[in-house]
DNA sequence: TTCACGTGTAAGTAGATTCTTACACATGAA
DNA sequence: TTCATGTGTAAGAATCTACTTACACGTGAA
């Protein structure tokens, strides 16, 4: 199911993992069919706990979805998957997602003056 | 005019411009009307040079343009107001902009060098 | 037992990002 | 002149991010 939407918090934990190279290379690969971790390492020519840390990421941001499972010859293979989202990205929209910003408020506080 | 395809290189500019609870909270102020810097930090609530240097990065990556003007009793006003970006972001857009990608790390500068 | 393959995670580091404080310059009004 | 407004920018600190290297544990096959 698609996240319609997302909480300004949420949105920017998604931009954030997006806004990466090499986060957008997995997804990218990811979209042409799911993939495991030491196989997806491989192809796109990075270490394997790098990759890790990426999905990590990614997966909290809730853009891929991974699960364990055990292959024929009981190996644990964790295969990861893109998650079906959809952002539309345009100044009103994220006038409205900036409603419900909850991080880095305007400082607790009212406007801090300039000169003492 | 609209950025249609931007490359994947803009798009990590931009994506990245925008995963900032507080550089949200500037699109969404300047999508009610355009401001100055000076006042626009007031109302917002941060410093003008914190403001100043999320705008320098907004700006860069072509979500907000600013102008400098001269206000009546003879004052240089920097004006501030959104750009008409529309960005759609689903797992094929994404990998259809990875294509155009020509760098590995973060946002930072060129392509890194590879090592022996 | 050793090898090849899969998993996860911790430690350390170089470089970015974010933010404050401070300085410099211009103008109109008091 | 001094004050209040506007502009820009530099220096430093605290914190993240991205990445490497190294370790740990599991399996089936040679």
């Amino acid at each position: 199911m698609t996240m319609a939407q997302p909480t300004g918090d949420d949105l920017v934990e998604m931009l954030a993992a997006l806004a990466n190279p090499l986060r957008l290379r997995i997804v990218a690969k990811l979209a042409g069919g799911r993939d495991y971790v030491s196989r997806l390492a491989r192809e796109i020519g990075v270490s394997r706990p790098l990759l890790h840390m990426h999905l990590q990421r990614l997966e909290a941001a809730g853009l891929v979805v991974g699960s364990l499972e055990l292959s024929e010859d009981g190996k644990a293979m964790k295969y990861y998957e893109v998650a079906d989202f959809d952002l539309h990205l345009t100044a009103p929209a994220l006038a409205e997602a900036a409603k419900t910003l909850t991080r880095s408020d305007p400082v607790k506080g009212p406007a801090r003056k300039e000169r003492s």
